[in-house]
DNA sequence: CAGTATCCATCGGGATACTG
DNA sequence: CAGTATCCCGATGGATACTG
């Protein structure tokens, strides 16, 4: 379905590893939860602006299945549903870190911007 | 057209990183270069088996494009390019390599399976 | 609030054939 | 050898409306 995770077989680790960010706002998920620790579906939204309802929930859902976030249902009235990282969606993170500082300075080098988020959190 | 790097704006680095390397083998052209230096077209085309002329040639421009592969023409008969890293591409590909060894510790968690490349290159 | 369900546009990417 | 040029398909992702 849209489990769209290939696990394997891959040519190397890096590979392995872009599969699973692979999803447009994948790594923004998991930046967004680790700088957070903990955050709620509606937060997430508004977190990252322009994600459609969709997007988000499957992302999410592959994400989990890959073992990077823990989902945790609060029973009550209205809904409440917590997302936070595993210990291997931190290390992932971890990971990303030198990547991100490449990325930065790409940023600087051709001077690309950041975007600007407005409060509405609409485009 | 084909070119899909956004050029910004980002929502961070990694976003801005993730984008450069967006594509099905865009990490692994960035291997093949830095482990053999120097590669030729059709090196490249066998190094990386499944690849189609079309996606090769279009990563490749991509990644000329964002600084990240140096073309280099010999005008002779028959004709000969050859491809390497510009120094970009290398800072790459080291930021990269923390990601690589999370994606083959991921590989080894699943049990996933190594793209077995046999001596013809098909799958 | 936290999703599900549809429908739809786009795009990445594959196959194949042709060219300088 | 090193590409170009087309055609085509499925996956990815967006918009919108509905539900427990």
């Amino acid at each position: 379905m849209a489990t769209s995770a290939r696990r394997g077989p891959y040519f190397c680790g890096i590979d392995a590893a872009m599969d699973v960010v692979a999803g447009k706002w994948k790594s923004l998920i998991l930046w967004e939860l680790h700088h957070h620790g903990t955050r709620r579906f509606a937060e997430l939204r508004r977190g990252l602006p322009g994600v459609s309802e969709k997007m988000l929930i499957q992302h999410l859902r592959e994400m989990k299945e890959d073992g990077l976030v823990h989902r945790e249902v609060h029973r009550e009235v209205p809904p409440k549903v917590e997302y936070s990282l595993t210990e291997h969606g931190v290390s992932l993170n971890t990971a990303l870190t030198s990547l991100g500082k490449w990325g930065a300075e790409r940023m600087r080098r051709i001077g690309a911007e950041k975007v600007v988020i407005t409060d509405s959190g609409d485009k």
